[in-house]
DNA sequence: TTGAAAGCGCTAACAT
DNA sequence: ATGTTAGCGCTTTCAA
């Protein structure tokens, strides 16, 4: 692999290595007549410049980071399809590193970002990330870093989130006018900002709608895909059982419906359910789901465009901005108003 | 970034670059002391080293390449867990390349791969792909390649497939026994072996039960996450129409509830669906979907198993081998037997 | 318009 | 046990 190099094409043609570079670059110090014999052959051998020589010398390795908690969700499946789409025109190179949710695996996988491995980070937050100083050392040594729906508030760079608590607000209203009255709101998390201001906007239309003392807020682990069926079945056999739940998360979902099945609990009859997710299969759920979706795709590509933008130009600095994208609810048959014959 | 190099280690513990390198190696070379010195100065300045620096000199990058068609399908999102499990430990870094679906980015993508950017290549190849030109042109220039699921049958490397064309027989004899009498084999390629092995697998079962005559195969594309509307109401409401649909690609499968649902056709009395998919929640669509579920971690695990050995010791040599690993059907209400009253 | 030389950070062979 | 030197491949002064 990578065999023929600058100094073979400068051999071949009688020419110095740094003629070769400069013609290679294109640059006016070099009269055409070579360049076209340096490019012939270039094209002619099959010459390949070497990537890491070069981002040795520039201290750029034109290679952005993707973390992210886990791939299998189709949030950021989708997202990476719009950061990619990003990256393949600007010329960039994607490594890709999971976190599982864990905040030790974040902290090692940003540390070593400090080798200059890359030029930039694009980031989604662990659910149980609440320390950022390993984020803030490396933002603070300039570090370009552009977040992307699990935001961190104390970094003041670009952020790229939806309308959560307005989303979410939205949604429950729905629960509510679709005759909900005892509303859980399901999470992975109780530290993330898109939780806390998720449930929020649901507190908020349980506030107005004067049902807020029978709002849960109920937090189940997620590591290693497993979910806690126990603590879903406390909850669906206990007193204060919902007749509303709202899914924080796609990956519950499924758990959720096959919980409800077993305890013989009808969706929507007996309960509602409503999830933020991306899931293609969302309208031929049994019943269909009701989901807050959120512009996935396009999350990822503003994040990467701005990202990508902060690194090449000089000028221009990732500033403290929050950018809102709207999400869309669909209604479907899971959260339907039931009419008792 | 990247700012305390080895010349400052040495410098501040007035030793050499080479024994400051040597330490931090563990060579025997350096007595035990220096060693302690250094690694305590190389932890309070936090030293990193430059991966590219040391790229250039090992003609090694630790860094893998995966391409693939789609991250947003199931199959594709878990195999990634399984490679990036499996690179985590052996400290390996991921690149993550997309085809989709697209022959020529394919060829695009690989043939940047020659300058050295990777060590090694985990890949499943486009539905368009039928020239394999430029794969056996850098697996020849000794760049290991492992395929996965999708794989290239020419190129003798290691490749990890599941049992394609049994796995399709058995399900193919699943439908005939509920009862379906003209089967249509619905993917998204006519060229690729999996394609191939799970339509003659199919087609054996179909064969053995005397229904091979009403047997279809229709390939729809599926750039661009575009689905074919037209012809699969064609299918539906021509005079063939399928009593039985198998689908090789998990992504068509919410498209063809929704097409069967919009002509009134029901499922599984008028039609049964079964789908090739690692779709979590297959279990609670509407009927819940009939699958077969390959070992998609597991296979993403083995293939990048075997590439880093390949990659880490010279006496390991890729070998011609197709390790089978077993897909499982999972019956569920898409593909019951209906009884007429 | 071209070339010589130095150096990015790290490592390996070869001294000492 | 430690240092010297050369070089991975590329780029960038600076000199010619």
């Amino acid at each position: 692999m990578a065999n023929v190099t600058i100094k073979i094409l400068a051999k071949e043609l009688g020419l110095s290595t740094a003629a070769i570079s400069k013609a290679l670059h294109d640059s006016h110090e070099i009269s055409v007549a070579t360049k076209q014999r340096v490019l012939a052959l270039a094209k002619e051998l099959n010459y390949i410049p070497n990537p890491y020589a070069s981002s040795l010398r520039h201290r750029k390795s034109n290679t952005l980071a993707v973390v992210l908690p886990d791939v299998t969700d189709s949030f950021f499946s989708e997202a990476i399809n719009g950061i990619e789409s990003v990256a393949i025109e600007k010329d960039f190179h994607v490594l890709l590193y999971l976190t599982h949710e864990r905040a030790q695996r974040e902290e090692a996988i940003l540390k070593e970002f400090q080798s200059g491995r890359v030029d930039g980070i694009l980031m989604s937050i662990s659910s149980e990330t609440t320390n950022f100083d390993s984020i803030s050392g490396i933002f603070s040594k300039n570090m370009p870093i552009v977040f992307f729906d699990r935001i961190c508030e104390q970094i003041n760079t670009a952020k790229i989130i939806t309308d959560d608590f307005e989303s979410s607000y939205i949604a429950t209203s729905h629960l509510i006018e679709q005759g909900c009255e005892k509303i859980t709101f399901l999470s992975n998390s109780d530290s993330l900002l898109i939780t806390k201001n998720r449930k929020e906007g649901a507190l908020k239309a349980c506030c107005e709608n004067g049902i807020e003392k029978t709002f849960l807020h109920l937090m189940l682990d997620c590591y290693a895909n497993k979910f806690d069926y126990e603590k879903m079945e406390e909850l669906l056999t206990s007193e204060q059982r919902p007749d509303g739940i709202i899914c924080c998360i796609e990956k519950f979902t499924p758990n959720v419906y096959t919980v409800c099945r077993e305890l013989g609990l009808s969706i929507p009859k007996d309960i509602k359910i409503l999830s933020f997710s991306n899931l293609n299969a969302a309208g031929i759920l049994n019943p269909s789901l009701t989901t807050i979706t959120q512009p996935a795709f396009e999350m990822g590509k503003v994040a990467a465009t701005i990202l990508i933008k902060s690194i090449q130009k000089k000028s221009f600095h990732l500033i403290d901005e929050t950018i809102i994208l709207p999400s869309t609810l669909h209604t479907r048959e899971s959260t339907r108003l039931w009419i008792n014959d």
